[in-house]
DNA sequence: TTAGTTCGTCTGCCGACTAAACAAACTAGA
DNA sequence: TCTAGTTTGTTTAGTCGGCAGACGAACTAA
C-alpha cells in the first residue's frame, strides 16, 4: 500500500509555518520579525502572528535589544532555551552517558556512570537505564524545565519499535527496551524512543557539528565495532526493518582475518579499534570483554606523533580499509561527508589521508562524487546527544509543545 | 544552510489534499466520493470539491455505472486517461526505446530504434533523442493528449542539472543532455529531465511493478553493466551530486579480473551480463562493442534448461556475486526487496537461489534484514516506462496541470 | 407504502494567510 | 528643532478552503 502524504489541513499549515520560524530563528538568531518575513516569505502580519504563538510556547522570546539603523529599530528575537530540555543517552559496553541539551543547544549536563553491559543482565541493564534517566530527568525538572523526551542509543539493531535485536557488544538480542523503559519509568508524559548509536551521532553531527546541515552525512562510529548513521536528504536513513548503517560486517578483503561474527574480513575486523590496538600493540589485551580502549589508544596516538614507522604504516593501512568502506558508501550513497566519530578521532590525522587516496581510486564518480572525509569535532558523547538531538528535531518539524492552558 | 520544507498556505493545502484523492482513486478504482471520504479522512464536502476540480482538470471521470447495495447508489470514479500522457525514453548503447504512458497506466506505444551510441558524437546522439522524443509528442499530441512530461534515462552518472558526467558505455563524458534537449526540442511546454536508468528503472517497479508501493526497494540492471536505482522510505535515493547505486564497481573479490574501468574484482566484471557470457560461452565475442547480449543469453538459458553442469555451477557462482553486492546493500540500506533487472531476469531461476543463500549469509541482520530478491516482472523498457513514471509521479505528488481556462 | 440507509450537496462557520493601511520609533539633514 | 524619509510591527478587511451538520435524492427491504 502506498503510503503518501496524509490530508492537510489548516492545523497543518500553522504548523509547518511555525516550525518554519522556528527553524529559521534557530538558524539565524537574533533576528526580527521583518526578517524572518523577508527571508521566509511569509506576510508580515503571518510572522507575528507566528511570532506571538511561539512566544506564548516559550519556544522564543525578545532579547530586549533593538537593532538600530535607520528606521524604527526592530526587536530581536532569539531561542527561549528555558522551559524545555531534551535528554539523550547512550549505552556502550562498559558506560551510561546520559546528557540534557536545551532548545537553543546548550548542553545543560553530562554523566557517565560505568556500567559493565556483558557482566549484567538485559533486564538490570534496562533498571540501571531507567535510574539515570529518571535522575535526569529530576535534575531538568528541578530547573523548571520540561522534558521533551528521552532517546537511548545503542550499538546494535534496532527495529522500529524500539526493540534491540542484536547487541553483540551488549550480549543482547530480542530486548523490547523501549517497552520496558517505558513500564521502568512508569509511563513518563514524554516521548520515549531507541535507536542506533551510530544513527544518533549522525544526528548529533548534522545538528550540531562542523557540516551542521550537510543534507547527505554519514556517521562512522569508532567503538567496539563500526557502525553507519546515514543521513540522506535531511532524513535518517532507517530502511525497511530500521537496520541500515550495518557497514561494519561487509566484507572488505576475502582473506582477511575472521571477525567475531563469525564472517571473515570485516570493515571492523580490519579497520575496527580493537583491530588497530592488536596491529599497533601486539601486546595488548583485546580479545577479552575489554571495552575501554582510551589508555591503548593513547598510545598508538604516542607512537604515531613520535612518528614510529611501524605504527605510521599500520594507521595508514587502516586509513585504506576504511577508505575502501567509505567508497562503497560514496558509489552506492553518495553522501557529501563522511564524518569519522570515537576513537577514531585521535587517529585521524594519520588515517585521513590514506582514507582520502582510496576513496578517490575506488569511487566511481568524478571528484569522488565530492564526498569528503572528515574527523568529528564534538567530543565524546556524540551518541547521547544525537540522542537529545532526535527529540529537538521533532519539534523542528512541527510537533510543538502546546502552549499553556492560559 | 538547512532546507527544511518551506512555508505552506492554502494552495498547499488543496495541492496536497487533490493529490491524496487522486492517489486513492489511482489505488481503489473505482470508488465513490464516499468511499474517499471514509478512506481519507477528508469530510465528505471537501472530497466532493476535490473531486470536481479534479475532474474540470479531467484527471478523473465518473463511470457512469453505481454500486446497488443498501442505500442510495454510489456514483463510481476512475482515473481518466485520455487527456494526458507522460513519455519516457532510454538509452542504451545499440538503441532507443521510447514508451507514452497515460495517467492511468496504460502504455500507449512503445517504439524502438538502433542506435550506435558509441559510432556516432554526443552531439547526433542528441539530434536522435530529440527526433524520436519529438515524434512520439507528435503523435501523442495527434490523439489529443496533452504532454505531461519527458524523462530521459541514460546509464551512467547523471547529476542533478541533467549533466550526463559519465557513461561508458555510450562513450560519454559531461553532455549536458537536459540543455541539449530543452534546446533541440526548442523550449517544449512540457518538462524535460534526464536521469540514470537505473533509478528510473526503480521508480517503474515501485509503481508498476510486482511490489508496487514496497517503500524501500532497489533496483539492479543488467544491461552491460550493473547499476542500482535505489528508493527508500517511497523516494528515490539520490545522494549529495546524484550519483548514488553504483553497486557496479564496488569490490567483491580483489582477486577478481581486470574490469574495462580499470579497477579489479567489481561486481560488473564479476556478474555482469558479458562476465556470465564469457564464463558460459568462452568462444562468444564480448570484448568488442557488442551491446545486445539477447542471443548468447538465450543460448544460456538453452543450456541451463538442459542442466548443463558447468553452465548451472557457473550461474550459481555468479549468483553468489550477485547475493554478495545484495548483502552490501542490505547491510548499509535494509530495502525489502531488490529486484534483479534486464537479462538477469530470463537466468534468475538459476542465480536466485545461490544469492539468497549468500546474502543470507552475508547480512548481518536477522533473517536478511527482511530482504527479499526477485526478478523484475515488467519486460523489457522498464527503464523508459520508468521515465515515464517520473513525471507521472510529480502529478501524483500535487503537481497538477492546471484547470481548461473555461 | 413506509422505514431505513447511504450518497452527495448545500449552508454556515471558523481558522489561517494576504494585502494594504497605519501608527510607532527611529535617523538624517536642513 | 523640525521635517522628511525609513523601517518595524500591528490592525483591519478580505479570501480561501476545510469542517460539521442539515438536507434532499435515490435506493432496498419489508
Amino acid at each position: 500500500m502506498q503510503t503518501g502524504p496524509q490530508p492537510a489541513d489548516f492545523a497543518d499549515v500553522r504548523a509547518t509555518n511555525l516550525a518554519v520560524v522556528l527553524r529559521h530563528v534557530r538558524n539565524h538568531a537574533p533576528c526580527s520579525r521583518a526578517d524572518i518575513a523577508a527571508a521566509t516569505g511569509l506576510n508580515k502580519a503571518t510572522v507575528s502572528s507566528l511570532v506571538a504563538d511561539l512566544i506564548e510556547r516559550r519556544l522564543l522570546r525578545e532579547t530586549g535589544l533593538a537593532e538600530h539603523r535607520i528606521g524604527r529599530p526592530a526587536t530581536m528575537l532569539v531561542l527561549d532555551g528555558q522551559p524545555y530540555a531534551a535528554i539523550g543517552l547512550a549505552v556502550s559496553a562498559d558506560q551510561l552517558t546520559a546528557v540534557a541539551v536545551d532548545l537553543a543547544g546548550e548542553q545543560l549536563l553530562s554523566w557517565r556512570r560505568t556500567f559493565p553491559a556483558l557482566a549484567s543482565s538485559p533486564g538490570k541493564a534496562v533498571s540501571a537505564i531507567a535510574a539515570l534517566a529518571s535522575r535526569v530527568a529530576g535534575r531538568v525538572s528541578s530547573q523548571n524545565r520540561q522534558v521533551l523526551g528521552l532517546t537511548v542509543g545503542v550499538p546494535g539493531l534496532v527495529d522500529s519499535d524500539g526493540t534491540v535485536r542484536l547487541a553483540p557488544n551488549l550480549g543482547w538480542r530480542d530486548v523490547d527496551l523501549r517497552a520496558d523503559l517505558v513500564h521502568a519509568l512508569r509511563d513518563p508524559k514524554y516521548d520515549v524512543a531507541v535507536d542506533n548509536d551510530a544513527n544518533l551521532s549522525a544526528m548529533a553531527e548534522h545538528r550540531y557539528g562542523a557540516f551542521v546541515g550537510t543534507s547527505d552525512l554519514v556517521y562512522l562510529t569508532g567503538e567496539v565495532g563500526i557502525g553507519a548513521g546515514v543521513i540522506v536528504d535531511g532524513r535518517l536513513l532507517r530502511g525497511g526493518r530500521g537496520f541500515s548503517g550495518e557497514i561494519g560486517h561487509v566484507q572488505i578483503d576475502p582473506s582477511g582475518p575472521r571477525c567475531p561474527c563469525g564472517r571473515t574480513g570485516c570493515l571492523e575486523a580490519m579497520a575496527g579499534i580493537p583491530a588497530i590496538i592488536r596491529r599497533v600493540l601486539p601486546d595488548a589485551e583485546t580479545d577479552g570483554p575489554i571495552t575501554d580502549f582510551a589508555p591503548e589508544i593513547d598510545e598508538v596516538v604516542r607512537l604515531a606523533r613520535r612518528g614510529d614507522p611501524a605504527t605510521v604504516d599500520s594507521l595508514a593501512a587502516v586509513g585504506r580499509h576504511l577508505g575502501h568502506g567509505v567508497a562503497i558508501l560514496t558509489n552506492v550513497i553518495n553522501p557529501d561527508v563522511v564524518v569519522l566519530g570515537g576513537n577514531f578521532v585521535p587517529l585521524a590525522p594519520w588515517l585521513l589521508p590514506a582514507a582520502e587516496a582510496e576513496l578517490a581510486a575506488r569511487a566511481i564518480a568524478p571528484d569522488a562524487g565530492g564526498c569528503r572525509i572528515a574527523a568529528s569535532t564534538l567530543g565524546s558523547g556524540t551518541a547521547a546527544v544525537g540522542g537529545a538531538a532526535r527529540a529537538l528535531a521533532t519539534v523542528d518539524a512541527g510537533h510543538l509543545p502546546p502552549p499553556p492552558p492560559h
